[in-house]
DNA sequence: ATTATTAATCGTAATATTGCAATATATAAA
DNA sequence: TTTATATATTGCAATATTACGATTAATAAT
């Protein structure tokens, strides 16, 4: 029915897809990466460097923030955006402990 | 448009991306925690195991499989499904790699 | 006070996703 | 051959997502 069932798995399967969920966009990786390489947090160059309309890149900062992946203040009419570390560190401990359980005992790999 | 610009992205960009909308169910974690906990790699009993009809299993299968993050091979008449060690390894290094240039110059962290 | 500038929100169209019942397919067992 | 078992596919209905133009809100500059 294009919604999900949501009360029928755990927190934790909900908000590890919840996270994936909003890096599901090849703009948002791209709003991702823009933030890692650029040392201040810039804010409107997101809009100029990528060929997205800003009411579209608004929508996406959006999302981004409501996963709590980045993070935003206010600078006079600008808004800066930055990576929340923690919340990336989390997710990669995430896929670190799938991985590695998957690596450790390979007897999954049956297939 | 509900349709993604993919060809203004890098195809990077879009693959990650890609791997991540394959991850960004609650249902399709469950599968692949499923699939990790299991040692053999247990087919039709995730139908019993999550509260989705078959024919929605089957579709979230379906998709683990279209971004190579499951295999499945035939065993009768039913198909033994288990994950792709290198696929998740590849996603992994992504992760770390995107986490730990983040957590190196934190001079992102300005907001 | 008026006029930029910056970013969020609203409304809307096009398309995608989720979920399931029903059906199809393909092998195993009888 | 018929019947059971396991999984995939089809066809839908409900909802979500993507994208953008137009508008709004809020601060800065004049």
């Amino acid at each position: 029915m294009g919604i999900t069932k949501t009360d029928a798995f755990t927190t934790n399967q909900n908000e590890l897809a919840t996270l994936f969920k909003a890096m599901a966009h090849p703009a948002r990786i791209a709003i991702i990466e823009f933030l890692l390489q650029n040392e201040k947090c810039i804010c409107g160059d997101i809009v100029d460097e990528l060929p997205l309309a800003q009411a579209t890149i608004s929508q996406h900062l959006k999302e981004l923030k409501n996963a709590n992946l980045i993070k935003g203040t206010i600078e006079g009419t600008a808004i800066c955006y930055c990576l929340n570390q923690e919340v990336f560190a989390e997710l990669n401990g995430k896929i670190s402990l799938i991985t590695n359980q998957l690596i450790t005992k390979n007897n999954n790999q049956c297939c």
